[in-house]
Parts: C-alpha cells; sequence; structure tokens
DNA sequence: AATGACCGTTGCACATATCGCAATTGACCT
DNA sequence: AGGTCAATTGCGATATGTGCAACGGTCATT
C-alpha cells in the first residue's frame, strides 16, 4: 500500500470534523508541516480539499461531483428507477432504493410520493441498518459467517420500542426475512413509519439491491401497507429481470 | 506536489466516468499496472473507491459519507438554515442558498415549498453559472480581473431564448448586479421559472454565499415575485449580520 | 512604533518508499 | 488439456517523498 496517499487520504476525514489549519493536520498526521503541506497542496489541485479565507482547509466542492456522479453511474439504479416511479405512481407512497457496500447500507434512489424529484437526502447518512427493511434484505442475503460477524460488530439502538434490541434477535429477523423473500419494518425506526420491501437480483440470484415502500401510519395501516407487499414483490422482479438481462457489461468506449 | 497521490487522486475523476479494470485505469493514468493496483488498493482501503463483483472498480461509498459531512459543516449554512426556512414558511416558494468555489457554484442548501426537508440533489451538478441569479451575486462580488478571465472562459448555452449569451453581456449584467445588490433570474434557465436573489456578507463586506426564491410563472407572475425582493434582501441581511457577528473562529476542541 | 511569537512557506541532502519489469498465478474460453 | 488474458507478486534501481532548518509575513503585545 502506498503509504504517501495512505496519509493524504487520511487528510479528508480529518476535515470532514470540520475545518483545520496546517499546523492541525500535520499534528494528526503525525508528520512534519511540509509534509502535510505538499499533501494539502495536491489535494487542493484536484479540488478535494478547499482554502478558505482563513486559510484554513476545508473539503472541497469536487467531492459532491464526485459523489453525485458516482451515484448516477450505478446501472441498478438506472435500470430501476422507471420501475420506482412507476410502483410510486400507483401506490402513491414513498419508494426507495438501497445498495450494500463494505458493511454499510445506503439509499440510492428515491421517489417522494408527490414530487417524482430524486432526493439524496439520505445518501452517505448512516442508514438504520437494524431495521430497515432494505437493510434486512442486503444483509440477509450476505454468506452465513460475513453477516454473523457483521451483527456482532453492530450496534442495535433503541429507536423505538420495535427496534431490533441486539444481534441474536437480529440475525433471526434476517433468516425469516432470508426464507419469505421480502421484509418490513413496522414502527422500529420511526414509531408511526411502515415499510414494506423486496429484493432485487442479478443474473446469480445474489441481491443487488433492496427496494422498499413507505408510509406513516395516519395514511395506511401497517395491514393496508401489506396488501401492496405483491406489487412490491413483482416491481422488485420486474428490476431483477431487466438487470439480469442486459450484460452487467463492457461500456461502449 | 506529490506525484503519487496526484496520480492516485487522478483516478476518482476516471472512475466517475463509469466502472473500470486494472488494466483500464493503468492505461488512462500511463503507470504500469502494478502501481495502478497499488493506488488503487489504498484508494480503496479508504473506502473511496468499490470493487464490484466482476472486479472493476467504481467510487465507493465513504465518498458520499464525505460529501455529505462536508455540506454539513459549512457555517455559513448552519447560520442561515433557520432563516431560509422562515423565509419559506413566510412567502411559500423554493428558497436555495449557495456558495462560489474556484469557478463553480453550488447549492448548499434548499428549502422546497411544501416539504421543509433539506434536498441536496443539484449539489455537485454545475449550476447554471451564467443564468442563476445566485451565481450573478456570487460572481459580481469578484475582483474585477478574476470576473473577467472567469467570464471568457464559460460557456453560454441557450437555456432559453432570455439566457445570458456571452461574456460581454455577462459582465455587464454582473456589473448591474454589484450596483444594485440584488439579482434575478426571469427565465433564463427555465422558461417558466422567476428568481430573486440576494448576497450574504461576511465581516469585511465580501459576498460570501447568496440565497435566493423560486417561483414558477404559473404560480406568480415576475412582477409578482419581485414584490418579494424586500423580505429577500431583509432575510439576507439578517444571515449576515448573525454571520459577521460569529468570530469566523477556531471552534472549541 | 517596535518587538516578539506564530504559522505558512521554501530549498536541500538523505533515505526510503515507489516504480516498472518480468515471472507467477488464476480464471475463463476453445 | 491447451491457450489467452488479466490480476497479482517479488525485487532491484532510482526517482520521490521526507524532515530539517532557515526565511518571511502577519498579528498581538508592550
Amino acid at each position: 500500500m502506498s503509504q504517501t496517499v495512505d496519509r493524504a487520504l487520511s487528510i479528508l476525514p480529518l476535515l470532514a470534523e470540520g475545518p483545520a489549519d496546517l499546523g492541525r493536520v500535520a499534528d494528526r498526521l503525525g508528520v512534519h508541516k511540509s509534509t502535510a503541506l505538499r499533501l494539502l497542496r495536491t489535494l487542493h489541485e484536484h479540488g478535494l480539499v478547499y482554502r478558505q479565507s482563513d486559510q484554513r482547509y476545508r473539503l472541497g466542492a469536487r467531492l459532491f461531483a464526485l459523489a453525485q456522479e458516482a451515484v448516477e453511474n450505478l446501472d441498478v439504479r438506472e435500470i430501476a428507477h422507471p420501475h420506482l416511479v412507476r410502483l410510486n405512481e400507483e401506490c402513491g407512497h414513498t419508494v426507495h432504493l438501497a445498495v450494500y457496500e463494505e458493511n454499510e447500507v445506503l439509499y440510492i434512489d428515491k421517489v417522494e410520493s408527490r414530487y417524482p424529484v430524486r432526493m439524496y437526502s439520505r445518501i452517505g447518512k448512516p442508514v438504520a441498518i437494524t431495521v430497515a427493511a432494505v437493510a434486512k434484505l442486503l444483509l440477509a442475503d450476505l454468506p452465513e459467517t460475513e453477516r454473523r460477524v457483521l451483527a456482532e460488530k453492530l450496534d442495535y439502538p433503541l429507536y423505538t420500542a420495535r427496534s431490533t434490541p441486539n444481534a441474536p434477535a437480529f440475525l433471526k429477523e434476517l433468516e425469516r426475512v432470508r426464507e419469505q423473500g421480502w421484509a418490513t419494518d413496522l414502527g422500529g425506526h420511526e414509531e408511526s413509519i411502515n415499510c414494506v420491501g423486496a429484493p432485487i437480483r442479478g443474473t446469480d440470484g445474489r441481491v443487488v439491491a433492496a427496494m422498499s415502500v413507505s408510509a406513516p401510519n395516519v395514511v395506511v395501516t401497517a395491514d393496508e401497507l401489506l396488501t401492496l407487499l405483491p406489487l412490491v414483490r413483482r416491481t422488485a422482479e420486474a428490476i431483477s429481470r431487466e438487470y439480469s438481462g442486459r450484460t452487467p457489461a463492457k461500456d461502449p468506449v
């Protein structure tokens, strides 16, 4: 592994905590100021850090651009989007699309009930991995050992009385989700919100993404929401088919 | 500048175009495959790139997290937010907050008319810098030479018949904005959308951010929207005062 | 106004981490 | 099985990054 690059990249999370001056960066990195300076300069040239008027450094704008482009380039998302919109038109509720990556679950698309506008408001924020329906679907498909290890590492915050309380309960829930092929979150994250979700699978049957429909209690009861399950599953399957059809493929260029 | 880091960071925009395999990355970088491999490994360890199942690399999730945290840490944004919400409640329209950074203008906050939800949907995307009211405000405050140089470098896409057509027209518009202390975008980006905006200034009088209110023609005419100008300016001034009050300051830690 | 402390910046000589080569492994297709 | 292609590893030469020490600018203090 490259030492220089390693050091340079370590600056980013450090600056994510808030702006810092050269001395501070050098200290935190444990290197000489001149070294830190050169690294910061390089990061600066690439737009990843920005130097504000008081000379301190903070994260730069290019980071947004990259994050934006990154999410635009996920093929699942591209394929799924029209399906999500259609589902939203049919049932009127909020629709989410999420993927698992390196111990995290993140939303990569969302269709709001009234506005057919993509919003990435939650992207990057830690999803409530122990309770969200999409998280259950994604984790349920992991190889058993990995799943077990991950479950042990997680925290189990009690958002509500119905939140998953601990690792054994979570593993059991994942097992159930795996067998039944769909998942719910009934007030486990926010008391009044329920979700039903279904997995999206690739050619090899592995779960590559998960989708869910969410609605507050005041609009539809949990039971009513569950009547949407067949529709949700059908949509997920349609996406799976289309996704599997397309070769994960070399792009033309 | 650090060569190694430079090369490593060059991989990011490259991957932003879409997933790529080792050979391709090495080619594009103009380095040996083994070199590219080591760089990619380092990026991977930091979560900036992800290795998908077909072995190809793409941008990783940590990027989202960083972008997210970056935007959360902008002090202007933090201070401005409640004001934006209040303005939105009073007038009902969409409110934007934007900053200028390194030849780009980007939205850092947005309050939608009906949903009081922050959405970062446009963050990172190139803002229509030649027509947006907030862009005019931010660029109008640049030192003359810088402004002139930038104006020459820009493209002037004709979104509509009212879009700023070229550099001279843009510079003239900026001059006007500078003198009057506010800006508009009347159908310059999308035919039916109008905006009015005002600048937010720091202690030294420099423009640090800009805000605007946007509404479609069908809801209010341009003239009606302009009646909101005093309200917008007052809000911008309130934010400026509060922002100037707070020392741009060392944080407690 | 002068002094001093502090922080960012620069040039340089040394040591080391990085580079590219060439060979190995492993996957996939014929 | 044989063959092709891509990813991976070990290694020696050298370019590269490193820390030092000295410089210069800015701000606060006396």
